[in-house]
DNA sequence: CGGTAAGCGAGACGGTACGTCCCGTCTTCCT
DNA sequence: AGGAAGACGGGACGTACCGTCTCGCTTACCG
C-alpha cells in the first residue's frame, strides 16, 4: 500500500527539493505548483505524490534542508547575550527568501492541520526547547527569576518576532530585537 | 471605467458578505471560492469582481462586519486590568469561527500585499493605536515606566497572543493571558 | 445544470470538429485525445466536455460533417445497378481516411453503448432505411422476390462489406462488390 | 535478448490468462489493464510484458483457450444443414461473455495491425477455411453451384452474422441465421 | 554440486491523459 | 448601467496506467 522507502530514488528526492526551493524563491510559495516542481525536477508527478502529502510538505522539507543549524542557540554563560544573538539570527533569517518560504508554510498550515503539526514538531519544537532549557539554566544560575513560567516567556520573546514577521508591522532588525529583549527582561511597570 | 458606487445593489452586497461568511465557517477560508460565494448568494460572479479585488477582500469585509466593536478597549483607570480585559476578549475571539476566518486572512495576506495592507489598516491599526494610547496614558499617570517603547510593548503583549493563535502552540485562554501580562509587566530578570 | 445551447460558440464548435478530424487523420482514431483536440483547436478542455460526452462523440460529429451526402442512394429504376453504385461508393469510402475514422468509432462503440446508439441512429439507420425502401420498391416492381425479408437482405449485402472492412480479409473494391451482389442476387444453390 | 521459453513459468502463464479472462468478463475488454491483470494474477508486470506484446494479445490467448473446438464445423453430407448448425453455434457464442471479449479484440485490432493479423490467422482463418472446404465439397457433390466464388460466399454468410454482432442491429438468434441462409442460398432475385 | 544467470514478484520511476474545479474575462439578456 | 447567468480559454489538481527499470529471491543448468 504505502511505498517502500528503501527503494526511494535519492536522486529524484534531491531534484524535487531543490526544484521546489528554487521555484519558491522565484515565484513565491503560493504560486508553486506540484506540476511545476515535477517539470523543473524532471520527475513524474506521482513520484512527488508518492512521498509527500502536499506541495507544502515538499517545501517544508526543502526549508529544513536549507535552514540547517544556522540559527542554533549558543551558550556563552550570559543569558541576555545568548538570547540576543539567537533572536537576531532568527530575525535576520526572517528577512531572507527562506523567511518568505517559512511564512508561506505557516500560512498554508492555517488550513492544513497535518502540515501545522509537522511545522511545529520539526521546525519549532527543537528551537523552542533549546531556548526554554537556556532560560531554566539561567534561573538555576540566578540570572533569571526562579519562578519563571518558561513556556510563556519563550512565547513572549518570540511572539514579538513572529508578530513583526507575519503581520509585517515594521522592520525586523537588531534594534527591534534589542527593544523587545530589554522590555521583556525588565518589564513594563514603572 | 470603474463602477459607480451610487448604483451598487445593497441587497447583493449583503447577500455576498453573508454567503462568504457562511461558507468560510462551513468549509474553512481556504476552501471558499468566488464561484461558491456567487452561487450561494444568488449573484453573478461579475458582481463580485466588480466590487472586490479578490475573495480575501470579500472575506475581510465579512469579518469586519461580524467583529464590530466586540473587542474594543475600555478605560477603567487600571492599565493592567484594562489590558487583561481586552486581551482576554481577543483571545476568546481567536478561538471562535471568526478567529479561524481571521487566521485564514492573515495566511492569504502572506502572498497578497494589498490584502496585507488592508488587514493592517482596517483591522489591526485602530486596535493597536488604542492600546498604545492606553499605555501612554498609563505612563503619564505613573503606572507605566515613562521611557517605554510603546510600539515594542504593544507587539510584545499581542505577539504572544498571535504566536499561540497562528502557531497553535497551546490553549489560548485567560490563564495564558495572565501569565503573559504578568511576565511582561514585571520582566524576566531575577 | 446542463448548458444552454443558444449560447454555444459556433466558432469553438467548428474549431473542435476540425481539429478532431485532422488529428484522427494524422494519428489514427485511437491516438486522438481530448487534450490534443483542445490544444489544436485553441479551446479549453471544459468546452469539449460541456458539449460532448466523450472523444468518440466529437469524432462522430466530425465524421458526420465530412461524409455529408456523398454515399446517398440514387434510384435509376434498375435495383441491381442502384445497389452496385451505392455499395461501390461505400466500399470506396471505407478505403479512405474517413473509413479509418469510421472503423475507429465502431471499435469504440464496442465498449460504449451510448456511442453505439448514436452511430446506429445517425449514421447507419438512414442509409439502411434507404436501401430497404429501394428493395421494397423493387419487389413491388417485380425485380425482387415479393416475400423478401428486407432487413435480412440489407444486412446480407452490407454485412459482406463490413466484414471486409472491419476484419480486413481482402481488398474492398468494385470486383468484390460485384461478386457479393452477384451471389446475393442469384443465390449459392446449384 | 528475447526470453527463453523453456524456462517460462507455466503457473504464471495460466494465472495471467485466467485473470485476464475474469477481468474481461467483469469489466469489459476496454477496462482491462495490464496492471490489473498482474495484480489479479499475483504476478509482476514484467512477466506479462516479457511474453505478450499488449494486453490484447493476452486476451486473445485467453479467448483461444476458452473457445476451443466449440464451434467446429461438422460434415453430415447436407451442406445447408452443416452451415446452419455451425452458424447457429457461432451466433450463440457471439451472445455470451466470450462474444463480448471477441468484439473487444476486433475493436482493438482496428488500431493494432499486429493484433489484427493474429486474430485473422489464429481465430478466423481456420474456421473460414473449414467453411470454404465444405462449400467446395458441396459444389463437387452438386449441391452448390460449381462456379462459386467461395471466398465471397463465406464472407456473404458470415458477414451478416458479424454485422449483427458488431453493429448490434438486432437479435442474433437461430431465426436470423435461418433468414440469412435462406436468402443466401436462393438469392434475392424474383 | 556449487556458481551463475535466467525468470520471477514487486513496485518505483518518467511520463501522458484523464475528468474536474476554479480562475478571471467575456457576452447576452433582463430590469 | 448594474446585475444574474453562465460560456469561454486556461491552468492545476490528484488519479490511473503506460512501458521501463531495478531490486532481491528462487530455481534450473552447466562447468
Amino acid at each position: 500500500m504505502s511505498p517502500n522507502p528503501t527503494r526511494r530514488s535519492l536522486q529524484s528526492q534531491q531534484a524535487i527539493l531543490s526544484a521546489a526551493y528554487d521555484l519558491a524563491r522565484e515565484l513565491g510559495t503560493a504560486k508553486v505548483t506540484i506540476e511545476g516542481i515535477a517539470a523543473r525536477a524532471g520527475v513524474g508527478k506521482q513520484t512527488i505524490y508518492r512521498w509527500w502529502p502536499s506541495k507544502a510538505a515538499v517545501l517544508l522539507d526543502a526549508l529544513k534542508a536549507a535552514v540547517g543549524g544556522s540559527i542554533d542557540l549558543t551558550d556563552t554563560g550570559d543569558v541576555a547575550a545568548d538570547l540576543r544573538a539567537q533572536m537576531t539570527a532568527v530575525a535576520g533569517l526572517f528577512g531572507t527568501d527562506l523567511g518568505r518560504l517559512y511564512a508561506g508554510l505557516i500560512a498554508e498550515a492555517q488550513s492544513d492541520p497535518d502540515l501545522a503539526r509537522s511545522v511545529k514538531e520539526t521546525l519549532l519544537a527543537p528551537r523552542v526547547a533549546a531556548v526554554a532549557d537556556r532560560l531554566r539554566k539561567g534561573a538555576a544560575e540566578g540570572e533569571i527569576r526562579p519562578d519563571l513560567n518558561v513556556t510563556a516567556a519563550v512565547e513572549l520573546l518570540y511572539g514579538a518576532l513572529y508578530y513583526r514577521f507575519l503581520l509585517q508591522s515594521g522592520p525586523l532588525d537588531a534594534d527591534y530585537v534589542d527593544a523587545t529583549l530589554d522590555l521583556a527582561l525588565t518589564g513594563l511597570r514603572a
